[in-house]
DNA sequence: AACAGGTTCAACCGCGACTTA
DNA sequence: ATAAGTCGCGGTTGAACCTGT
C-alpha cells in the first residue's frame, strides 16, 4: 500500500522489491501441497517465517505470514486444532486443566511445562525445539523418506539434486540439501493426479523439518548445531 | 444504495545481528 | 575496540476490498 506519498526510504525500497516486485515472486493461491507443508513446517520451526518462506521459492516470509494469520490459522481452527501448538483443542484444554490441578502442588513446573510447550512458536528459537519432536523428526526421515529414497523409489536422481549420501563425509549438511531439494521439487512439480498428490503428500510428511541451509549464516549454522539430528549423525 | 463488520496483504516499525570504517 | 550504518526478521497496522444486511 502506497503511502499518501511516494517517498521511500531505502528500507522501505528494500522490502517493497523483496515482498513485491521481485521479478521470480510467486503470486496467487497456495496448491493444497503447500498449505500442507507450511502447516508441517509452522510446527516444528514455529513462526520462522523467513525458513518457512525458504523452503518455498518464489514465496515470501510476509506473504506467509500472511497467509498463515489470515487463513491457515483460522483453517485449523475449524479443525479443531490449536495453530499455536498444532494439538487437538481439547488435548490443550486438559493440559490448561491439569496445568491448574498441578500448580495447586507445585508452583514452577506446570510455568514450565507452559513454556516448554509453547517454546517454538513465541520465541522459536530453532535451537530450542525439544527433543521429542525432533527425534520424531530424524526418524521419520530415516524410515520413510530416507529409506525409500535410497531404495530409488524417488526418481529424481540426479547427484546434486538432492540424493542424500549416506556415505558422504558431512552427513548433515548432505541430510539438510536432501530435505531443500524435496521440499523444492513439491513446488515445482505440482501434482497431476492423486497417485501424485499422494507421493507429495508422503513426502512432505518425511520430510517435514525443511532445511534452512539456503539462508543459514554461520550463527544460524551453529543453532543447527543444537539439533538432535547432530548428535544423531 | 448505504452501511457495518470482516478479511486481505503491502507496508511500517523496532529490534538484534552483522558489517564496515 | 567500537561507533555507525545496514540487513533481515517477526509483529503490527491500516487502507482497500469483500460480504452480508
Amino acid at each position: 500500500m502506497l503511502s499518501q506519498s511516494l517517498e521511500r526510504c531505502g528500507k522501505s525500497c528494500r522490502l517493497r522489491w523483496i515482498n513485491y516486485l521481485r521479478p521470480d515472486l510467486k503470486r496467487g493461491m497456495f496448491s493444497q501441497q503447500v498449505e500442507d507443508l507450511i502447516i508441517s513446517l509452522h510446527e516444528v520451526l514455529g513462526n520462522k517465517w523467513a525458513q518457512i518462506a525458504a523452503q518455498l521459492p518464489g514465496r515470501t516470509n510476509n506473504e506467509i505470514k500472511n497467509f498463515w494469520n489470515s487463513c491457515l490459522k483460522k483453517k485449523l481452527m475449524k479443525q479443531g486444532i490449536d495453530p499455536a501448538t498444532h494439538k487437538p483443542l481439547e488435548e490443550n484444554m486438559e493440559a490448561i486443566k491439569d496445568e491448574k490441578k498441578n500448580s495447586t502442588y507445585n508452583n514452577e513446573k506446570p510455568k514450565m511445562e507452559a513454556i516448554h510447550h509453547h517454546h517454538h512458536h513465541l520465541h522459536g528459537n530453532i535451537s530450542k525445539i525439544n527433543e521429542e519432536s525432533s527425534q520424531h523428526f530424524v526418524n521419520k526421515i530415516e524410515f520413510d523418506s530416507l529409506s525409500s529414497y535410497l531404495n530409488g523409489e524417488n526418481n529424481n536422481n540426479n547427484n546434486n539434486g538432492g540424493g542424500f549420501l549416506w556415505e558422504s563425509e558431512n552427513k548433515l549438511e548432505n541430510l539438510l540439501e536432501f530435505q531443500t531439494n524435496q521440499m523444492k521439487n513439491l513446488e515445482f512439480k505440482g501434482s497431476s493426479s492423486i497417485e501424485e498428490s499422494k507421493i507429495i503428500q508422503n513426502q512432505i510428511n518425511s520430510a517435514t523439518f525443511g532445511s534452512y541451509h539456503p539462508l543459514m549464516s554461520m550463527s544460524e549454522n551453529e543453532r543447527a548445531g543444537s539439533f538432535g539430528i547432530v548428535h544423531h549423525i
